[in-house]
RNA sequence: UGGGGUGUCGCCAAGUGGUAAGGCAACGGGUUUUGAUCCCGUCAUGCGUAGGUUCGAAUCCUACCACCCCAGCCA
């Protein structure tokens, strides 16, 4: 709560502020989050929902969630659907009802009626191709269409005729009436309305054209009295036409388009079209993949929505077009877990240890803290025995220097446990390591021993009460800095092959046989993990995604 | 001279004429029963380049350079 308030300035704020101050900004500030429902949300969008939602907070105004469906053959219910969970699971509450540019479908084709009136828009029978043609190039100005001087009356006729259906897909379309030599490409004549025989999520089949972008947005922020519209740099260019058009049709207020950069993540896809790619080819199990850069999939693997909205105030809000270190996220999700996570202990790859001089039969629970640096998180047992398990890279033959683990002839503590020593090295026919057989050092429950000093400290889970778990080890999904900048080639040729490892058979404290499935644990030494639920429902026994893992001076790369 | 943008530490980013915030990363050191956390310290005589204005410039002017976006009946 009281770290949200050293928010960064940025530069809307700034024009906002100083538009305050010179009296030009009466009333309330009103923004919008604009989402076209064709896939789900991902970190990038979560970068304008922060802005968008920010914004209205810290001028006590509102911003509404509508949802930019002028193009029905992409779009769907399922990605609504989505996108307003997520929206809100990152904390955010819209105002009023969710809105859909479709709800103003019906002024949406008045006013097209009144700029027609106006004599600022006509109906042109040119053909894609010959549109193109006509329009020019970025360095020579475009051609007039010849039927840019249709009388009104025809231009109405023929609009309420592509309305009624009486052409075909593609036939006719209204275009603004504008400049055809304009050095900006977009008020060549824009396209305002095409005909479209397709289905629409929200209004079924009672329309067959549809209006444009450039159309529909300004006219949408306006009827809902957005004051200021953002989006980003991209539209830069289509910000005249945003003007034109309200400066040429009867809207009741006069919003102002502001631009900011999106956001570039290294070795991270933040493309709809490209992450559903990678949805529809396979390469990932859907867009809730914890490798996905999506809302859900993060959420899946363990983000929380503080993290991603710190993330957010992290990297600001400018027009220069950066890229941002996915080392930055990975900050701020450690950050918020080391706070919050229990921790617990999980042996990975689990190697056997026994305790020659602990009775056969003997056990006892140790009481260990949930949280080491925050006592109000209680207690936890965990159960220690003659047989144990540690990781298999817990143990070295022949360590290196300033190993802090386990060697033959070596003493380690065991967290929370004792201090124990390995006496022998086990092998199968093999020659594998099977088993170490170490003794330990009862005088040394929380107390350091006498006259040795053990290497380090180590995790480890007792071989009689734990339970199985599998580990779903994500890495990043690209192993490229900028997968899809490659001039030639595709951003698929850069997917890491190992972005998932599948670990069956860990071994995780008796405490974690249920694990909770609303936050994520600290796996001691390890990372933290997020619970899977519908893969630990499938498998009968719990799954975790690993998160991320703990910052590692030790070795390269983490373990 | 097609139009529109952007250039401040390896990355993100404040700064709006008064002498370069902060975060990430990195590197030292301290604490530590997580090689984690935490703590302390180091890290731009320099703000794309070159000129100019000024007592004083990242901030103003001029020229140049680099990069990004735009020719969907997508958003």
């Amino acid at each position: 709560m009281s770290a949200e308030s050293k928010k960064a300035h940025n530069f809307i704020q700034s024009l906002i502020e100083e538009a305050i101050a010179k009296g030009e900004h009466t009333g309330k500030v009103v923004t919008r989050f604009p989402p076209e429902p064709n896939g789900y949300l991902h970190i990038g969008h979560a970068k304008s929902i922060c802005l968008n939602f920010g914004i209205a907070e810290t001028f006590g105004g509102e911003c509404n969630l509508r949802f930019d469906d002028t193009n029905p053959e992409k779009e769907s219910q399922e990605y609504i659907d989505a996108i307003k969970t997520d929206v809100e699971w990152l904390g955010y509450t819209w105002a009023g009802d969710v809105r859909y540019a479709s709800d103003y479908f019906d002024q949406l084709y008045e006013f097209a009626e009144e700029l027609i009136r106006k004599g600022k828009a006509y109906v042109c029978a040119l053909t894609a191709e010959e549109m193109a043609e006509y329009r020019g190039t970025l360095k020579t100005p475009g051609r007039n269409s010849p039927y840019r001087d249709r009388p009104v009356e025809e231009n109405l006729q023929l609009f309420r005729d592509m309305r009624d259906g009486k052409y075909q897909n593609g036939e006719l379309v209204l275009r603004a009436k504008i400049d055809m030599a304009s050095p900006n490409i977009n008020l060549r004549d824009p396209i305002l309305y095409r005909i479209r025989y397709a289905e629409h999520h929200q209004t079924g089949n009672r329309w067959c054209i549809y209006p444009m972008y450039d159309f529909t947005h300004p006219i949408s922020d306006a009827l809902e009295g957005i004051t200021h519209s953002l989006c980003t740099l991209e539209f830069e260019d289509h910000r005249p036409l945003y003007d034109w058009v309200l400066e040429n049709v009867s809207v009741p207020c006069r919003p102002r388009q502001i631009e900011f950069a999106r956001l570039n993540l290294n070795y991270t896809i933040t493309s709809k079209r490209k992450l559903k790619r990678l949805v529809d080819e396979g390469h990932v199990e859907g867009w809730d993949d914890p490798r996905m850069p999506t809302i859900s999939g993060m959420r899946r693997r363990g983000y929380t929505p503080e993290s991603i909205r710190n993330f957010c105030d992290m990297i600001g809000v400018n027009k220069a077009g950066g890229t941002v270190d996915v080392g930055m996220l990975e900050h701020a999700i450690r950050e918020d877990l080391n706070a919050r996570a229990p921790r617990a202990m999980c042996v990975m790859r689990p190697l056997k240890v026994t305790l020659v001089n602990y009775p056969e039969a003997q056990t006892e629970s140790l009481t260990l803290p949930v949280h080491p640096q925050n006592p109000d998180m209680g207690e936890r047992e965990v159960t220690w025995s003659r047989e144990l398990y540690i990781d298999r890279e817990d143990f070295s033959e022949e360590p290196p220097r300033k190993w802090k683990r386990l060697a033959p002839g070596q003493a380690v503590r065991l967290r929370g446990g004792y201090v124990i020593t390995c006496r022998d090295v086990v092998r199968d026919p093999q020659g594998e390591i099977v088993e170490l057989t170490c003794e330990y050092d009862p005088a040394t429950l929380g107390v350091n021993p006498e006259g040795y000093k053990p290497n380090g400290v180590i995790h480890w889970v007792s071989a009689v009460d734990s339970a199985e778990a599998d580990i779903y080890v994500y890495d990043r999904l690209f192993n490229h800095e900028a997968p899809d900048s490659d001039k030639e080639g595709d951003f698929l040729d850069h997917l890491n092959p190992e972005s998932l490892v599948v670990i069956r058979g860990a071994r995780a404290e008796k405490g974690l046989a249920d694990p909770r499935t609303d936050i994520p644990y600290q796996f001691e030494r390890e990372g933290y993990f997020f619970c899977d639920r519908d893969k630990t429902e499938a498998a009968g026994r719990p799954v975790f995604n690993r998160t991320v893992t703990l910052r590692d001076s030790w070795g390269k790369g983490g373990k």
